[in-house]
DNA sequence: GCCAGGCGACTGGTCAGACCAGTTGATCAC
DNA sequence: GTGATCAACTGGTCTGACCAGTCGCCTGGC
Protein backbone atom coordinates (compact mmCIF):
# COMPACT_ATOMS: atom_id res chain seq x y z
CA UNK A 1 0.00 0.00 0.00
CA UNK A 2 2.85 2.25 1.00
CA UNK A 3 1.70 6.23 1.15
CA UNK A 4 3.43 7.52 3.81
CA UNK A 5 2.51 11.07 2.53
CA UNK A 6 5.20 12.24 1.00
CA UNK A 7 7.58 14.49 2.54
CA UNK A 8 5.43 13.77 6.03
CA UNK A 9 8.24 10.43 6.76
CA UNK A 10 7.89 10.34 10.82
CA UNK A 11 8.90 13.11 12.54
CA UNK A 12 10.63 15.74 9.95
CA UNK A 13 8.29 18.07 10.65
CA UNK A 14 10.63 21.50 9.11
CA UNK A 15 8.23 24.04 7.11
CA UNK A 16 4.99 23.18 7.64
CA UNK A 17 3.40 25.83 5.43
CA UNK A 18 0.22 27.88 6.73
CA UNK A 19 0.93 26.72 10.16
CA UNK A 20 2.08 29.13 12.88
CA UNK A 21 6.09 27.81 12.74
CA UNK A 22 6.11 25.94 16.21
CA UNK A 23 9.25 25.43 17.26
CA UNK A 24 10.59 21.83 17.55
CA UNK A 25 11.46 20.33 20.79
CA UNK A 26 15.50 20.55 20.70
CA UNK A 27 16.83 17.00 22.26
CA UNK A 28 20.75 17.19 23.25
CA UNK A 29 22.68 15.38 20.84
CA UNK A 30 25.72 13.44 22.97
CA UNK A 31 29.07 14.63 21.39
CA UNK A 32 29.69 10.38 20.79
CA UNK A 33 26.41 11.01 18.03
CA UNK A 34 27.96 13.36 16.37
CA UNK A 35 31.18 11.74 16.16
CA UNK A 36 29.86 8.60 14.97
CA UNK A 37 27.78 10.41 12.83
CA UNK A 38 30.12 12.41 10.72
CA UNK A 39 32.72 9.31 10.63
CA UNK A 40 29.54 6.95 9.48
CA UNK A 41 28.75 9.58 6.65
CA UNK A 42 32.33 9.25 5.00
CA UNK A 43 32.59 5.52 4.90
CA UNK A 44 28.31 5.43 3.40
CA UNK A 45 29.40 8.32 0.91
CA UNK A 46 32.58 6.76 0.08
CA UNK A 47 34.68 8.68 1.15
CA UNK A 48 36.16 6.12 3.19
CA UNK A 49 36.11 2.97 1.03
CA UNK A 50 35.95 -0.66 2.37
CA UNK A 51 39.72 -1.32 3.49
CA UNK A 52 40.79 2.40 4.02
CA UNK A 53 42.07 3.35 7.60
CA UNK A 54 40.95 5.04 10.28
CA UNK A 55 43.33 8.14 12.29
CA UNK A 56 44.15 6.68 15.29
CA UNK A 57 42.17 7.27 17.83
CA UNK A 58 44.61 9.66 19.77
CA UNK A 59 44.76 11.59 16.32
CA UNK A 60 40.78 11.85 16.43
CA UNK A 61 41.02 12.83 19.54
CA UNK A 62 43.09 16.36 18.28
CA UNK A 63 40.68 16.66 14.78
CA UNK A 64 37.35 15.98 16.57
CA UNK A 65 38.53 18.19 19.60
CA UNK A 66 36.77 15.64 22.16
CA UNK A 67 38.38 13.50 24.35
CA UNK A 68 39.33 10.00 23.67
CA UNK A 69 36.60 8.11 25.42
CA UNK A 70 33.73 9.78 23.44
CA UNK A 71 35.93 9.08 20.54
CA UNK A 72 36.35 5.17 21.74
CA UNK A 73 32.32 5.44 22.37
CA UNK A 74 31.54 6.40 18.67
CA UNK A 75 33.92 4.12 17.39
CA UNK A 76 31.86 1.30 19.62
CA UNK A 77 28.61 2.56 17.98
CA UNK A 78 30.22 1.97 14.28
CA UNK A 79 31.84 -1.40 15.48
CA UNK A 80 28.62 -3.03 16.44
CA UNK A 81 27.32 -1.49 13.17
CA UNK A 82 29.52 -3.61 11.27
CA UNK A 83 30.99 -0.56 9.55
CA UNK A 84 34.44 -0.49 10.85
CA UNK A 85 37.16 -2.96 12.98
CA UNK A 86 39.93 -2.51 15.41
CA UNK A 87 42.40 -4.34 16.24
CA UNK A 88 44.72 -3.47 19.49
CA UNK A 89 48.34 -2.65 18.22
CA UNK A 90 47.40 -1.97 14.80
CA UNK A 91 49.68 1.08 13.96
CA UNK A 92 47.53 1.59 10.66
CA UNK A 93 44.29 2.25 13.11
CA UNK A 94 40.68 0.71 12.73
CA UNK A 95 39.84 -0.23 8.95
CA UNK A 96 36.50 0.49 7.37
CA UNK A 97 34.40 -2.48 6.56
CA UNK A 98 31.85 -0.53 4.78
CA UNK A 99 28.22 -2.24 4.81
CA UNK A 100 27.81 -5.64 5.90
CA UNK A 101 24.81 -7.79 5.54
CA UNK A 102 26.01 -9.43 8.97
CA UNK A 103 24.25 -6.46 11.28
CA UNK A 104 20.90 -7.30 9.73
CA UNK A 105 21.80 -11.13 10.51
CA UNK A 106 21.88 -10.08 13.85
CA UNK A 107 19.22 -7.83 14.40
CA UNK A 108 17.09 -10.51 12.44
CA UNK A 109 18.86 -12.79 14.91
CA UNK A 110 17.92 -11.08 18.15
CA UNK A 111 13.95 -10.79 16.96
CA UNK A 112 13.67 -14.46 16.13
CA UNK A 113 15.50 -15.42 19.54
CA UNK A 114 13.25 -13.33 21.39
CA UNK A 115 10.06 -13.93 23.23
CA UNK A 116 8.45 -11.65 21.08
CA UNK A 117 8.07 -14.71 18.31
CA UNK A 118 8.42 -18.13 18.40
CA UNK A 119 9.85 -21.13 16.48
CA UNK A 120 6.03 -21.47 14.78
CA UNK A 121 6.48 -17.74 13.60
CA UNK A 122 10.06 -18.31 12.79
CA UNK A 123 9.54 -21.19 10.34
CA UNK A 124 6.62 -19.46 8.61
CA UNK A 125 8.58 -16.17 7.75
CA UNK A 126 10.88 -18.50 6.42
CA UNK A 127 8.01 -20.48 4.32
CA UNK A 128 7.38 -16.57 3.14
CA UNK A 129 11.25 -15.76 2.21
CA UNK A 130 12.15 -19.03 0.52
CA UNK A 131 8.80 -19.02 -1.62
CA UNK A 132 9.31 -15.50 -3.28
CA UNK A 133 13.15 -16.52 -3.56
CA UNK A 134 11.50 -19.17 -6.20
CA UNK A 135 9.26 -16.60 -7.74
CA UNK A 136 11.28 -14.47 -8.24
CA UNK A 137 14.32 -16.74 -10.09
CA UNK A 138 11.42 -18.42 -11.88
CA UNK A 139 10.90 -15.43 -13.93
CA UNK A 140 14.52 -14.41 -13.67
CA UNK A 141 16.91 -16.95 -13.51
CA UNK A 142 19.46 -17.93 -16.82
CA UNK A 143 20.03 -20.94 -18.09
CA UNK A 144 23.54 -21.35 -16.39
CA UNK A 145 21.95 -20.65 -13.22
CA UNK A 146 19.44 -23.93 -13.71
CA UNK A 147 22.58 -25.82 -14.60
CA UNK A 148 24.18 -24.83 -11.17
CA UNK A 149 21.11 -25.85 -9.19
CA UNK A 150 20.64 -29.06 -11.33
CA UNK A 151 24.11 -29.84 -10.43
CA UNK A 152 23.94 -28.85 -6.79
CA UNK A 153 20.80 -30.80 -6.32
CA UNK A 154 22.39 -34.31 -8.03
CA UNK A 155 25.69 -33.40 -5.54
CA UNK A 156 23.05 -33.78 -2.80
CA UNK A 157 21.70 -36.53 -3.75
CA UNK A 158 25.26 -37.95 -3.78
CA UNK A 159 26.07 -37.31 -0.24
CA UNK A 160 22.54 -38.85 1.28
CA UNK A 161 22.47 -40.45 3.43
CA UNK A 162 26.28 -40.36 5.18
CA UNK A 163 27.11 -36.96 4.75
CA UNK A 164 24.59 -34.55 6.28
CA UNK A 165 27.34 -32.19 6.83
CA UNK A 166 28.25 -31.81 2.51
CA UNK A 167 24.62 -32.01 2.30
CA UNK A 168 24.10 -29.54 4.67
CA UNK A 169 26.60 -27.21 2.60
CA UNK A 170 25.50 -27.82 -0.99
CA UNK A 171 21.87 -26.86 0.32
CA UNK A 172 22.87 -23.93 1.57
CA UNK A 173 24.62 -22.98 -1.99
CA UNK A 174 21.58 -24.08 -3.42
CA UNK A 175 19.79 -21.30 -1.59
CA UNK A 176 22.46 -18.97 -2.29
CA UNK A 177 22.03 -19.44 -6.16
CA UNK A 178 18.28 -19.30 -5.50
CA UNK A 179 18.91 -16.23 -3.65
CA UNK A 180 21.05 -14.79 -7.07
CA UNK A 181 19.05 -15.70 -9.82
CA UNK A 182 16.28 -13.59 -8.13
CA UNK A 183 18.28 -11.01 -7.82
CA UNK A 184 17.43 -9.44 -5.00
CA UNK A 185 20.60 -9.11 -2.18
CA UNK A 186 17.91 -7.94 0.60
CA UNK A 187 15.77 -10.89 0.41
CA UNK A 188 18.82 -13.34 0.10
CA UNK A 189 20.44 -11.84 3.08
CA UNK A 190 16.97 -11.92 5.53
CA UNK A 191 16.46 -15.64 4.00
CA UNK A 192 19.97 -16.72 4.34
CA UNK A 193 19.46 -14.82 8.57
CA UNK A 194 16.39 -16.57 8.81
CA UNK A 195 17.57 -20.05 7.53
CA UNK A 196 20.18 -19.51 9.91
CA UNK A 197 17.75 -18.41 12.98
CA UNK A 198 15.47 -21.55 12.04
CA UNK A 199 19.00 -23.45 12.42
CA UNK A 200 20.05 -22.77 15.80
CA UNK A 201 16.22 -23.39 17.00
CA UNK A 202 15.38 -26.79 16.30
CA UNK A 203 18.98 -28.09 15.96
CA UNK A 204 18.37 -29.93 19.40
CA UNK A 205 15.01 -31.65 18.21
CA UNK A 206 16.51 -32.38 14.98
CA UNK A 207 19.45 -33.87 16.74
CA UNK A 208 17.19 -36.72 18.22
CA UNK A 209 15.30 -37.36 15.06
CA UNK A 210 19.26 -37.90 13.62
CA UNK A 211 19.85 -40.17 16.24
CA UNK A 212 16.36 -41.94 15.51
CA UNK A 213 17.94 -42.73 12.19
CA UNK A 214 15.28 -40.38 10.57
CA UNK A 215 18.17 -38.25 8.74
CA UNK A 216 18.19 -40.36 6.08
CA UNK A 217 14.98 -40.11 5.39
CA UNK A 218 14.47 -36.48 5.96
CA UNK A 219 17.54 -35.63 3.09
CA UNK A 220 15.95 -38.26 1.00
CA UNK A 221 12.53 -36.18 1.40
CA UNK A 222 14.77 -33.14 0.90
CA UNK A 223 16.30 -34.20 -2.49
CA UNK A 224 13.01 -34.66 -4.12
CA UNK A 225 11.68 -31.51 -2.66
CA UNK A 226 14.75 -30.17 -4.79
CA UNK A 227 14.21 -31.50 -7.70
CA UNK A 228 10.32 -30.26 -7.78
CA UNK A 229 11.05 -26.98 -7.25
CA UNK A 230 13.80 -27.24 -9.77
CA UNK A 231 11.46 -28.37 -11.94
CA UNK A 232 9.22 -25.93 -11.56
CA UNK A 233 11.98 -22.98 -11.77
CA UNK A 234 12.86 -24.56 -15.48
CA UNK A 235 8.94 -23.65 -16.37
CA UNK A 236 9.44 -20.46 -15.26
CA UNK A 237 6.45 -21.20 -13.22
CA UNK A 238 7.00 -18.77 -10.20
CA UNK A 239 3.49 -19.66 -8.31
CA UNK A 240 4.18 -23.32 -8.87
CA UNK A 241 7.63 -22.98 -7.01
CA UNK A 242 6.85 -20.67 -4.23
CA UNK A 243 4.10 -23.33 -3.59
CA UNK A 244 6.06 -26.26 -3.70
CA UNK A 245 8.75 -24.30 -1.74
CA UNK A 246 6.39 -23.70 1.21
CA UNK A 247 4.98 -27.11 0.93
CA UNK A 248 8.84 -28.54 1.10
CA UNK A 249 9.41 -26.51 4.63
CA UNK A 250 6.15 -27.62 5.87
CA UNK A 251 6.55 -31.03 5.19
CA UNK A 252 10.23 -31.07 6.79
CA UNK A 253 9.11 -28.92 9.97
CA UNK A 254 5.70 -29.79 10.64
CA UNK A 255 6.15 -33.11 12.40
CA UNK A 256 8.97 -31.58 15.03
CA UNK A 257 6.95 -28.66 15.98
CA UNK A 258 3.74 -28.12 18.27
CA UNK A 259 0.56 -28.37 17.54
CA UNK A 260 -0.15 -24.76 17.28
CA UNK A 261 2.62 -24.28 15.57
CA UNK A 262 1.76 -26.71 13.23
CA UNK A 263 -1.66 -24.96 12.29
CA UNK A 264 0.12 -21.87 11.91
CA UNK A 265 2.29 -23.64 9.53
CA UNK A 266 -0.73 -24.37 7.39
CA UNK A 267 -2.05 -21.28 7.46
CA UNK A 268 1.01 -20.22 5.17
CA UNK A 269 1.06 -22.65 2.79
CA UNK A 270 -1.27 -21.34 -0.16
CA UNK B 1 13.35 -26.52 1.18
CA UNK B 2 15.13 -26.32 4.65
CA UNK B 3 17.40 -29.40 5.16
CA UNK B 4 20.37 -28.19 6.85
CA UNK B 5 21.48 -31.58 8.26
CA UNK B 6 19.87 -32.44 11.34
CA UNK B 7 22.55 -31.13 14.22
CA UNK B 8 24.96 -29.76 11.45
CA UNK B 9 24.08 -26.20 11.91
CA UNK B 10 27.35 -23.48 11.28
CA UNK B 11 30.11 -24.76 13.16
CA UNK B 12 29.27 -26.00 16.07
CA UNK B 13 32.28 -28.41 16.57
CA UNK B 14 32.38 -29.81 19.07
CA UNK B 15 32.92 -33.79 20.01
CA UNK B 16 32.89 -34.63 16.37
CA UNK B 17 34.04 -38.20 16.72
CA UNK B 18 37.03 -39.86 15.38
CA UNK B 19 38.77 -36.57 14.03
CA UNK B 20 42.17 -35.67 16.36
CA UNK B 21 40.29 -32.64 18.01
CA UNK B 22 42.26 -29.81 16.76
CA UNK B 23 42.38 -26.91 18.88
CA UNK B 24 39.61 -24.15 18.24
CA UNK B 25 41.92 -20.64 17.05
CA UNK B 26 41.03 -18.23 20.53
CA UNK B 27 40.65 -14.77 19.62
CA UNK B 28 40.76 -12.37 23.17
CA UNK B 29 37.06 -11.28 24.22
CA UNK B 30 37.06 -7.64 25.12
CA UNK B 31 35.67 -7.18 28.41
CA UNK B 32 33.01 -4.69 27.41
CA UNK B 33 32.00 -7.64 25.29
CA UNK B 34 31.17 -9.39 28.10
CA UNK B 35 29.25 -7.34 29.83
CA UNK B 36 27.22 -6.23 26.78
CA UNK B 37 26.05 -9.94 26.13
CA UNK B 38 25.39 -10.62 29.44
CA UNK B 39 22.91 -7.82 29.65
CA UNK B 40 21.82 -8.93 26.36
CA UNK B 41 20.92 -12.24 27.43
CA UNK B 42 19.46 -10.86 30.41
CA UNK B 43 16.86 -8.90 27.53
CA UNK B 44 16.34 -10.94 24.99
CA UNK B 45 15.47 -13.92 27.31
CA UNK B 46 12.86 -11.98 29.08
CA UNK B 47 15.00 -11.70 32.58
CA UNK B 48 15.38 -7.75 32.24
CA UNK B 49 11.19 -7.18 30.35
CA UNK B 50 10.79 -3.90 28.43
CA UNK B 51 10.16 -1.35 30.62
CA UNK B 52 12.35 -2.06 33.73
CA UNK B 53 15.49 -0.49 34.58
CA UNK B 54 19.36 -1.48 34.44
CA UNK B 55 21.20 -0.58 37.68
CA UNK B 56 23.34 3.07 37.77
CA UNK B 57 26.42 2.96 35.75
CA UNK B 58 28.58 3.66 38.90
CA UNK B 59 26.44 0.44 40.54
CA UNK B 60 27.09 -1.74 37.00
CA UNK B 61 30.54 -1.14 37.94
CA UNK B 62 30.52 -2.43 40.95
CA UNK B 63 28.62 -5.25 39.84
CA UNK B 64 30.74 -5.91 36.58
CA UNK B 65 34.15 -5.16 38.39
CA UNK B 66 35.13 -3.16 36.04
CA UNK B 67 35.99 0.33 35.14
CA UNK B 68 33.07 2.64 34.05
CA UNK B 69 34.52 3.12 30.80
CA UNK B 70 34.25 -0.10 30.16
CA UNK B 71 30.75 0.00 31.72
CA UNK B 72 29.54 2.55 29.27
CA UNK B 73 31.29 1.15 25.97
CA UNK B 74 28.76 -1.69 26.50
CA UNK B 75 26.10 0.07 27.24
CA UNK B 76 26.73 2.21 23.95
CA UNK B 77 26.79 -0.97 21.74
CA UNK B 78 23.20 -2.20 23.42
CA UNK B 79 22.22 1.08 22.71
CA UNK B 80 23.06 1.18 19.35
CA UNK B 81 20.95 -2.02 18.88
CA UNK B 82 18.36 -0.19 20.51
CA UNK B 83 18.47 -2.22 23.16
CA UNK B 84 17.93 0.09 25.77
CA UNK B 85 17.56 4.38 26.25
CA UNK B 86 19.70 6.11 28.87
CA UNK B 87 18.77 9.80 29.99
CA UNK B 88 21.05 11.67 31.86
CA UNK B 89 19.88 12.49 35.28
CA UNK B 90 17.64 9.39 35.37
CA UNK B 91 18.26 8.38 38.84
CA UNK B 92 16.26 5.01 37.98
CA UNK B 93 19.40 4.12 35.57
CA UNK B 94 18.79 2.87 31.88
CA UNK B 95 15.42 1.84 29.91
CA UNK B 96 15.68 -1.34 29.15
CA UNK B 97 13.26 -1.35 25.86
CA UNK B 98 13.18 -4.82 24.27
CA UNK B 99 14.15 -5.77 20.35
CA UNK B 100 12.82 -3.26 18.47
CA UNK B 101 12.49 -3.35 14.41
CA UNK B 102 14.29 0.13 14.34
CA UNK B 103 17.65 -1.48 14.25
CA UNK B 104 16.00 -3.89 11.62
CA UNK B 105 15.24 -0.69 9.79
CA UNK B 106 18.71 1.46 10.21
CA UNK B 107 20.78 -1.98 8.51
CA UNK B 108 17.88 -1.71 5.48
CA UNK B 109 18.05 1.59 4.86
CA UNK B 110 22.28 1.58 5.40
CA UNK B 111 22.51 -1.66 3.06
CA UNK B 112 19.35 0.31 0.59
CA UNK B 113 22.35 3.42 0.46
CA UNK B 114 25.11 1.06 -0.51
CA UNK B 115 26.41 -0.12 -3.25
CA UNK B 116 24.98 -3.57 -2.01
CA UNK B 117 21.89 -3.02 -3.01
CA UNK B 118 19.69 -0.30 -3.31
CA UNK B 119 16.25 1.54 -3.67
CA UNK B 120 14.59 -0.84 -5.95
CA UNK B 121 15.45 -3.45 -4.44
CA UNK B 122 13.94 -2.34 -1.23
CA UNK B 123 10.71 -1.45 -2.34
CA UNK B 124 10.57 -5.10 -4.44
CA UNK B 125 11.16 -6.48 -0.60
CA UNK B 126 8.90 -4.38 0.39
CA UNK B 127 6.34 -5.54 -2.20
CA UNK B 128 6.77 -9.50 -0.93
CA UNK B 129 6.42 -8.64 2.83
CA UNK B 130 3.18 -6.33 2.29
CA UNK B 131 1.96 -9.19 -0.02
CA UNK B 132 2.47 -12.02 2.06
CA UNK B 133 1.24 -10.37 5.43
CA UNK B 134 -2.22 -9.69 3.26
CA UNK B 135 -2.16 -13.18 2.08
CA UNK B 136 -1.86 -14.13 5.94
CA UNK B 137 -3.75 -11.95 6.83
CA UNK B 138 -6.75 -12.82 4.45
CA UNK B 139 -6.99 -16.21 5.74
CA UNK B 140 -6.68 -15.59 9.72
CA UNK B 141 -8.23 -12.17 10.09
CA UNK B 142 -11.29 -11.57 12.13
CA UNK B 143 -14.36 -9.62 11.72
CA UNK B 144 -13.14 -7.19 14.26
CA UNK B 145 -10.07 -6.80 12.48
CA UNK B 146 -12.28 -5.73 9.28
CA UNK B 147 -14.07 -3.48 11.02
CA UNK B 148 -10.99 -1.90 12.07
CA UNK B 149 -9.54 -1.66 8.67
CA UNK B 150 -12.79 -0.43 7.31
CA UNK B 151 -12.99 2.27 9.85
CA UNK B 152 -9.11 3.03 9.34
CA UNK B 153 -9.63 3.04 5.12
CA UNK B 154 -12.88 5.71 5.95
CA UNK B 155 -10.16 7.91 8.38
CA UNK B 156 -7.58 7.81 5.67
CA UNK B 157 -10.16 9.17 2.73
CA UNK B 158 -11.29 12.31 5.18
CA UNK B 159 -8.10 13.64 5.40
CA UNK B 160 -7.16 13.42 1.89
CA UNK B 161 -5.67 15.73 0.77
CA UNK B 162 -5.26 18.37 3.18
CA UNK B 163 -3.48 16.37 6.06
CA UNK B 164 -0.81 14.11 4.32
CA UNK B 165 0.38 13.94 7.88
CA UNK B 166 -3.34 12.45 9.71
CA UNK B 167 -3.46 10.15 6.45
CA UNK B 168 0.21 9.03 6.92
CA UNK B 169 -0.54 8.04 10.13
CA UNK B 170 -3.85 6.19 9.55
CA UNK B 171 -1.62 4.52 6.27
CA UNK B 172 0.81 2.95 8.88
CA UNK B 173 -2.03 1.98 11.73
CA UNK B 174 -4.16 -0.24 8.67
CA UNK B 175 -0.51 -1.97 8.04
CA UNK B 176 0.03 -2.44 11.78
CA UNK B 177 -3.63 -3.80 11.97
CA UNK B 178 -3.27 -6.23 8.85
CA UNK B 179 0.12 -7.73 10.14
CA UNK B 180 -1.35 -8.34 13.54
CA UNK B 181 -4.38 -9.98 11.95
CA UNK B 182 -1.75 -12.28 10.06
CA UNK B 183 -0.24 -13.32 13.66
CA UNK B 184 2.98 -13.55 12.64
CA UNK B 185 5.24 -10.37 14.58
CA UNK B 186 8.01 -11.02 12.94
CA UNK B 187 7.03 -10.71 9.48
CA UNK B 188 4.95 -7.64 10.59
CA UNK B 189 8.40 -6.34 12.25
CA UNK B 190 10.76 -6.69 8.84
CA UNK B 191 7.63 -5.38 7.08
CA UNK B 192 7.35 -1.87 9.26
CA UNK B 193 11.39 -1.71 9.15
CA UNK B 194 11.51 -1.68 5.48
CA UNK B 195 8.09 0.02 5.21
CA UNK B 196 10.50 3.20 7.31
CA UNK B 197 13.84 2.50 5.51
CA UNK B 198 11.72 3.15 2.19
CA UNK B 199 10.26 6.17 3.41
CA UNK B 200 13.68 7.57 4.83
CA UNK B 201 14.90 6.21 1.57
CA UNK B 202 12.40 7.77 -1.37
CA UNK B 203 11.73 11.00 0.77
CA UNK B 204 13.09 13.36 -1.18
CA UNK B 205 11.97 12.09 -4.10
CA UNK B 206 8.65 12.83 -3.09
CA UNK B 207 8.94 15.76 -1.60
CA UNK B 208 9.30 17.26 -5.10
CA UNK B 209 6.05 15.56 -6.21
CA UNK B 210 4.41 17.22 -3.26
CA UNK B 211 5.65 19.95 -3.97
CA UNK B 212 4.10 19.26 -8.00
CA UNK B 213 0.49 19.22 -6.25
CA UNK B 214 0.67 15.46 -6.72
CA UNK B 215 0.34 14.39 -3.14
CA UNK B 216 -3.57 14.60 -3.38
CA UNK B 217 -3.60 12.36 -6.30
CA UNK B 218 -1.35 9.99 -4.73
CA UNK B 219 -3.02 9.66 -1.61
CA UNK B 220 -6.44 9.11 -3.48
CA UNK B 221 -5.08 6.11 -5.19
CA UNK B 222 -3.55 4.87 -1.82
CA UNK B 223 -7.06 5.37 -0.69
CA UNK B 224 -8.68 2.93 -4.08
CA UNK B 225 -5.77 0.65 -3.35
CA UNK B 226 -6.38 -0.33 -0.01
CA UNK B 227 -10.18 -0.69 -0.30
CA UNK B 228 -9.34 -3.24 -2.79
CA UNK B 229 -7.31 -5.05 -0.72
CA UNK B 230 -9.44 -4.74 2.01
CA UNK B 231 -12.15 -6.10 -0.26
CA UNK B 232 -10.07 -9.05 -0.95
CA UNK B 233 -9.55 -9.74 2.88
CA UNK B 234 -12.94 -9.62 3.11
CA UNK B 235 -13.63 -12.39 0.66
CA UNK B 236 -10.97 -14.59 2.16
CA UNK B 237 -8.48 -14.22 -0.92
CA UNK B 238 -5.39 -14.31 0.05
CA UNK B 239 -3.70 -15.03 -3.50
CA UNK B 240 -5.90 -12.02 -4.50
CA UNK B 241 -4.94 -9.67 -2.05
CA UNK B 242 -1.47 -10.27 -2.33
CA UNK B 243 -1.88 -9.52 -6.00
CA UNK B 244 -3.40 -6.29 -5.07
CA UNK B 245 -0.98 -5.28 -2.60
CA UNK B 246 2.10 -5.51 -4.84
CA UNK B 247 -0.26 -3.53 -7.57
CA UNK B 248 -0.69 -1.21 -5.21
CA UNK B 249 3.18 -0.41 -4.38
CA UNK B 250 4.54 -1.01 -7.59
CA UNK B 251 1.99 1.60 -9.02
CA UNK B 252 2.85 4.26 -6.05
CA UNK B 253 6.48 4.01 -6.65
CA UNK B 254 7.06 3.11 -10.28
CA UNK B 255 6.91 7.03 -11.36
CA UNK B 256 9.87 7.66 -9.08
CA UNK B 257 12.41 5.07 -9.73
CA UNK B 258 15.25 4.60 -12.48
CA UNK B 259 14.05 2.65 -15.14
CA UNK B 260 16.42 -0.03 -14.24
CA UNK B 261 13.90 -0.33 -10.94
CA UNK B 262 11.38 -0.12 -13.09
CA UNK B 263 11.72 -3.28 -14.68
CA UNK B 264 12.89 -4.82 -11.24
CA UNK B 265 9.38 -4.07 -9.41
CA UNK B 266 7.35 -5.08 -12.84
CA UNK B 267 9.34 -8.40 -12.11
CA UNK B 268 8.06 -8.83 -8.49
CA UNK B 269 4.62 -8.09 -9.93
CA UNK B 270 3.09 -11.78 -10.31
C1' DG C 1 74.65 -9.23 1.61
C1' DC C 2 71.28 -11.26 4.45
C1' DC C 3 68.55 -12.68 8.14
C1' DA C 4 67.25 -13.10 13.36
C1' DG C 5 66.52 -10.87 17.13
C1' DG C 6 65.71 -7.11 19.96
C1' DC C 7 64.32 -2.57 20.89
C1' DG C 8 61.32 1.24 20.85
C1' DA C 9 57.43 3.75 19.33
C1' DC C 10 53.37 3.19 18.42
C1' DT C 11 48.40 0.95 18.81
C1' DG C 12 43.86 -0.13 21.17
C1' DG C 13 41.87 -1.77 25.86
C1' DT C 14 41.18 -0.61 30.50
C1' DC C 15 41.09 1.88 34.75
C1' DA C 16 40.76 5.68 38.16
C1' DG C 17 39.29 10.02 39.37
C1' DA C 18 37.37 14.28 38.46
C1' DC C 19 33.98 17.76 36.87
C1' DC C 20 29.65 19.27 34.69
C1' DA C 21 24.77 19.70 33.69
C1' DG C 22 20.57 17.72 34.25
C1' DT C 23 16.89 15.31 36.99
C1' DT C 24 14.49 14.21 41.11
C1' DG C 25 12.46 14.23 45.48
C1' DA C 26 12.58 15.83 50.02
C1' DT C 27 12.76 19.85 52.65
C1' DC C 28 11.80 24.37 53.95
C1' DA C 29 9.78 29.01 53.88
C1' DC C 30 5.69 31.30 53.05
C1' DG D 1 -1.15 23.73 50.85
C1' DT D 2 2.04 25.58 47.62
C1' DG D 3 6.14 26.94 45.58
C1' DA D 4 11.08 27.64 45.78
C1' DT D 5 15.43 25.49 47.37
C1' DC D 6 18.75 22.25 47.90
C1' DA D 7 21.27 17.97 48.18
C1' DA D 8 22.00 13.63 46.27
C1' DC D 9 21.92 11.35 42.74
C1' DT D 10 22.20 10.46 37.36
C1' DG D 11 24.65 10.10 32.74
C1' DG D 12 28.15 12.67 29.63
C1' DT D 13 32.74 14.13 29.15
C1' DC D 14 37.63 14.90 30.02
C1' DT D 15 42.28 13.85 31.69
C1' DG D 16 45.98 11.05 32.55
C1' DA D 17 47.79 6.83 33.35
C1' DC D 18 49.11 1.91 32.60
C1' DC D 19 49.08 -2.50 30.11
C1' DA D 20 49.70 -5.81 26.43
C1' DG D 21 49.99 -6.37 21.84
C1' DT D 22 51.89 -5.15 17.16
C1' DC D 23 54.96 -3.35 13.85
C1' DG D 24 59.10 -1.16 11.82
C1' DC D 25 63.63 -0.35 12.23
C1' DC D 26 68.13 -1.25 13.49
C1' DT D 27 71.70 -3.91 14.85
C1' DG D 28 74.59 -7.85 15.40
C1' DG D 29 75.89 -12.24 13.84
C1' DC D 30 76.42 -15.15 9.97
Amino acid sequence: MSAESPGHGRGHAGGEPGKPAAFAPVRPVRAYQRVAEQIEERILSGALPPGSRLPAERELVRQFDVGRSTIREALRVLQSSGLIRSRPGDPQGAEVLGVSPDTLSHALGRLARSHLSGLGELIQFRMVLDAESYRLAARLHTEEDLRRLTELADRMEEYVPHDPHAFSRADAEFHRVVAEAGGNALLALCARAVHDAVADAIESKLARAERAGEAADWMRRSVVHHRHVLAALGDGDGPRAARLGREALHDSYAPHVSEQDRARLRAALD
